[in-house]
RNA sequence: GUGGCUAUGGUGAAGCGGUCAACACUUACGACUGUGACUCGUACAUUCGAGGGUUCAAAUCCCUCUAGCCACCCCA
């Protein structure tokens, strides 16, 4: 039996790379348009700095992290998400003495030991991006703005932006003893689960999908209720900025964030049309986070985009490149010629392929066929004579004679 | 970690106990000894996820394992 990928480890192979790469420079144009520059950071970082960010209560940090123990004896983890290993190379690079406000982002592989599923797997990708240093509401509109502006650069306006507040250490803690007091009273209209989480997350219950427990949760207090002036102005504001940019956005107070460090504005991209995966990308303001990771006390907002549920809404679009030119040869010495040609040709910039090993003439031309090739030429006794050649446009048959110099050829395949 | 479903060639799949494992696509070569797409021909699974068992006979029935998918939990 061959050797298989890990479980939840998917290849990307070259029909699907063009997909990718697609995404990819999408979110470069648009997050560079910006303002913001790339940081790469290592895959894998020391195990604490996950346990100190994300909280140690979580279900990432619980049961998902590919945790090992080196030949050093150190703990070490295989990233779950991108903003702690951001934020600790921004404190240990101290970037914030340099600039007072960054504007970071990152793409790479994020690992979870989870059960694989639709849009979910072992090994993932995320593009994120990170602001530091502004507290004002102004700079959470932008980042959602420039959210949704990569989506609209990719071509897809399905995932509907929505936000939420969570407050911050002063008015969280009275919002959580409120909804315990809530949920109290009523814990035996509540699933199973919802039990469970009233201990464990009680804010879990307030999005929790059993019909029941929307019921007994009808009239619980909502954060947005219970903010204190600040968040409530700010939360204010970051609507007020998106009003004044016609972002569209909806407000859903029951949305909850997995990670502990969310402060205030929190959000969610979300579809209906990935099964249960609802989030193709996610963020908020972590206020707390750097000085909590040893930094300074520095406010911060980000989000990250799953690569993967992206991939999966752009659907099956074609994205290959087609070769401008296929050198279809008669004899080993066209091939030569023809060589020499493809590669003065591509010194050009033409996209040029060729037969390799002598095939019939046919075959050549199915080739050039399949490749979706947009012109093609045959190369023979006569034409190495005379230095001229018939080029074919492939889509109509047309054909074009020419001599056969690099920079002619390149008028007739590549005009502009 | 829990549950459900599925496993036949490069791909999509027929087959439901009995001669060479259908068909389609892909690929290769040819019909056309210098021109693709359409058409036609030829070739391409000693083998049906792996291992056991039942039977004169198993891709087809039974058991075990493994993998994949989907869902729960949770999340991008």
């Amino acid at each position: 039996m061959a050797i298989t990928a890990i479980k939840g480890f998917n290849d990307i192979l070259p029909n699907e790379s063009g997909r990718w790469q697609h995404i990819e420079q999408a979110a470069r144009r648009v997050f560079e348009l910006n303002g913001f520059s790339e940081i790469r950071v290592p895959i894998m970082e020391k195990t604490e700095l996950f346990c100190r960010s994300i909280g140690d209560a979580t279900d990432i940090v619980e049961k998902e992290m590919y945790t090992f123990i080196d030949k050093g004896d150190n703990s070490i983890t295989l990233r779950p998400e991108g903003t702690a290993g951001v934020m600790r190379a921004f404190i240990e690079h101290k970037l914030h003495a340099q600039d007072p406000v960054s504007k970071l982002y990152y793409l790479g592989p994020m690992f979870r030991y989870e059960r694989p599923q639709k849009g979910r797997y072992r090994q993932f990708h995320q593009i994120g991006a990170e602001v530091t240093g502004v507290n004002d509401p102004l700079v959470d509109a932008q980042v959602l703005n420039m959210l949704c502006a990569f989506f609209r650069e990719i071509g897809l306006d399905e995932p509907s932006l929505q936000i939420n507040s969570l407050g911050c250490p002063e008015c969280r803690p009275a919002y959580r003893a409120a909804l315990l007091k809530f949920l109290e009273g009523r814990l035996d209209q509540l699933c199973e689960d919802c039990r469970r989480r009233f201990t464990t997350n009680p804010l879990r219950t307030l999005d929790c999908k059993a019909a029941g427990c929307a019921e007994a949760t009808q009239g619980a207090p909502s954060m947005l209720d219970n903010l204190c002036g600040g968040c409530g102005q700010h939360f204010d504001s970051v609507r007020c900025y998106l009003d004044s940019i016609k972002t569209p956005y909806k407000i859903n107070p029951r949305m909850v964030r997995g990670l502990d460090y969310y402060t205030r504005t929190t959000f969610e991209l979300v579809t209906g049309l990935l099964g249960s995966q609802s989030a193709v990308a996610a963020g908020g303001r972590y206020d707390g986070l750097i000085s909590q990771l040893g930094g300074p006390s520095i406010p911060g907002i980000g989000f990250a985009i799953g690569v993967e549920r992206v991939a999966l809404l752009l659907g099956q679009q074609d994205f290959s490149r087609r070769p401008d030119l296929f050198i279809a040869t008669m004899g080993a010495a066209e091939r030569a010629g023809a060589f020499v040609l493809l590669t003065e040709l591509q010194n050009l910039g033409v996209r040029v392929e060729m037969d390799y090993e002598g095939k019939s003439l046919k075959s050549q031309m199915r080739r050039a066929d399949k490749l979706k090739t947009r012109y093609s030429v045959v190369l023979g006794g006569n034409e190495l004579e005379s230095g001229r050649a018939l080029f074919k446009r492939m889509e109509d048959g047309l054909q074009i004679e020419s001599v056969l110099t690099a920079d002619a050829i390149n008028e007739i395949v590549c005009p502009d």
